[in-house]
DNA sequence: TCAGACAGACTGGTCCAACCAGTTGACGGG
DNA sequence: CCCGTCAACTGGTTGGACCAGTCTGTCTGA
C-alpha cells in the first residue's frame, strides 16, 4: 500500500470540522444564532481564539455572519456559500448523498470542460497547444496504472482549463478537483471507463490542436458525460 | 440617491485584503515565504491574533499554506484557489484585467445556466416549475426599473438552479453572483440588451413547465450568451 | 575532510486575562 | 402607552506567556 502523510489537525481545525457539518447537516437552521464564542470555548474546553479562527473560517465559507455586539448567526448554505464548500462536504451523507453529490460534481465537470475545450480550440496559444497534446502523451503512457492515468488525467485536464483563458473556469475546475472528486472517495474500478478512453483523448487532442472549437467540445462531451451517466445510475440504486 | 449599509471592515478585514490583494497581484510569488505573524503584526501596528484570523482566510480561500513550525508559504492561487476566491477579486486590474474576468463569469454563468435549465425542465417537481414561472412573471412585472429586473433576475435563475438538482451548480451560482458580476461592476446600460428580452424569458419558463430539456437549453443558451459577446467585444477595446 | 549529532533561534499553536465597542432587551419614568 | 436609560450581553482587540514543531549553523567525532 502506499502510505499517505499524517494529517495532523489543530484545535481549531477540530472546532471548523464540527461547527461546520452541525450547520451543514442542519443541526442549527439558518438564522439561529450560534452559542457566543466564550460559551463554544467552555462547551469544548478550548480557549477563544481557537474558536474565533474557526468561526473565520465559516464566515469566509459563507456558512455565518458574525456582527459585533449581536450573535453571531447561521446562513444558508444553499444561499450563501460558493462553490469552495463542495470541497468540504464529505462527511454529510444524510443531508446530501454522496453519490447524488459525485454526480453533480460530475456533470459539472462536463459542463465546464466541454466549454472550456472549445474555448481552448479557439483561444489558445500554440505553446498551450503543445502542452495539451503532451499532456494527453503523459496520460496514455501512464496506463495502466488507474492511480498515475488519474492524476495525468487532472493534469490534462488542468491544461486545457488554462488555455480556456477563463479565469472562472479554472478556479472552478480547482474547486472541483478538490472536493468530493479527488478525495477518493470513487472506488477505481468505477472510473476504468472513463480512463481507457484514450483514442478518444487523443482526437480530443488533435481537434484543440486544429482550433476546431466545435469539434473539441463534442469530443470533450462525449468523453465527460459518460461518467455521469455512469453516476446517475447509481444513484437510483 | 439610494443609501446603502456603511461596511465596517474589522482589523483582521483589512490585514486579510492587503494580504489577498498582495498575493494575488504578485508581490508574493508562489512558494515564497510570508513574513512571521510577529512581523506583521509588527508592521501593520496590529495584534498577532488579528494576523492570524486574517491567515486562517487565506488559508481557507487556499492562497497560503500554514505549517507549524515552518513559514506559512504562499501557494499559487491559479492551481490551489477555488471558485470562492472570483468573490474577492476586484481590486487587482494589472494581474487580472475587470473586463477579462466579467467576461469570464459571463461565459461560465452561461454554460452553468444553461446545463441547468436543461436539467431543470427534466428533473424539477410540479411545485419547483410552478416557481419558476412565477419567478418570471416578477421579473417581468418589474420592468423597466433595471435594478429591481437585475434582482428578480437573480432570483428567476436562482430557481432554475435549484430545479435542476444539482448542488454543485447551485454552489458556483452563487459564487459568481456573490462575485464580479454582483458588485456593480457592470453599469446599467451594458446589461439593458440582456434584462429587457422579457418575450425569451417567458418562452424559456414555458419550455421549462413542459419538461422539454433540449428547447430549454436552447433558449436558455440563446439568453446567456448575448451578454457574452457582448462582454468579448468589451474585452477588445 | 566530511557526515552527522546537537543546540539554539526561529516558526506557528494555544492559552489566560483584561479591556474596548457595539447590540439587545428589560426596566422605569414620562 | 411610549420612549429613554442602563445593565448585561455579544463580538473585537490587545498583551503576554508558554508549548511544539522546524530549520540552520556549529561543533564533534570518525
Amino acid at each position: 500500500m502506499n502510505l499517505r502523510p499524517v494529517p495532523r489537525s489543530s484545535v481549531s481545525d477540530h472546532v471548523f470540522g464540527q461547527l461546520r457539518d452541525a450547520i451543514v447537516s442542519g443541526t442549527y437552521a439558518p438564522g439561529d444564532p450560534l452559542p457566543s464564542e466564550r460559551e463554544l470555548g467552555a462547551v469544548l474546553t478550548v480557549n477563544r481564539h481557537a474558536v474565533r479562527e474557526a468561526l473565520r473560517r465559516l464566515q469566509q465559507l459563507g456558512l455565518v455572519r458574525v456582527s459585533q455586539g449581536g450573535a453571531t448567526r447561521v446562513l444558508d448554505w444553499r444561499v450563501h456559500a460558493g462553490l469552495d464548500l463542495a470541497m468540504s462536504l464529505t462527511q454529510v451523507d444524510e443531508v446530501l448523498p454522496i453519490d447524488t453529490l459525485v454526480r453533480d460534481v460530475l456533470e459539472m465537470r462536463a459542463c465546464i470542460g466541454t466549454d472550456a475545450a472549445r474555448l481552448c480550440a479557439l483561444r489558445a496559444d500554440p505553446a498551450t497547444r503543445a502542452a495539451v497534446t503532451g499532456a494527453v502523451t503523459g496520460y496514455v503512457g501512464a496506463a495502466p496504472d488507474l492511480d498515475r492515468m488519474d492524476q495525468a488525467n487532472i493534469a490534462l485536464w488542468r491544461q486545457i482549463v488554462q488555455g480556456s483563458g477563463n479565469t472562472a473556469y479554472l478556479l472552478a475546475f480547482n474547486s472541483l478537483v478538490g472536493g468530493a472528486l479527488a478525495v477518493g472517495r470513487v472506488p477505481p474500478q468505477r472510473r476504468t471507463a472513463e480512463l481507457l478512453d484514450t483514442a478518444g483523448h487523443r482526437r480530443l487532442a488533435a481537434l484543440i490542436a486544429d482550433g476546431d472549437g466545435d469539434g473539441a467540445a463534442g469530443q470533450a462531451h462525449t468523453l465527460l458525460t459518460a461518467p455521469v451517466t455512469a453516476a446517475t445510475e447509481r444513484t437510483r440504486t
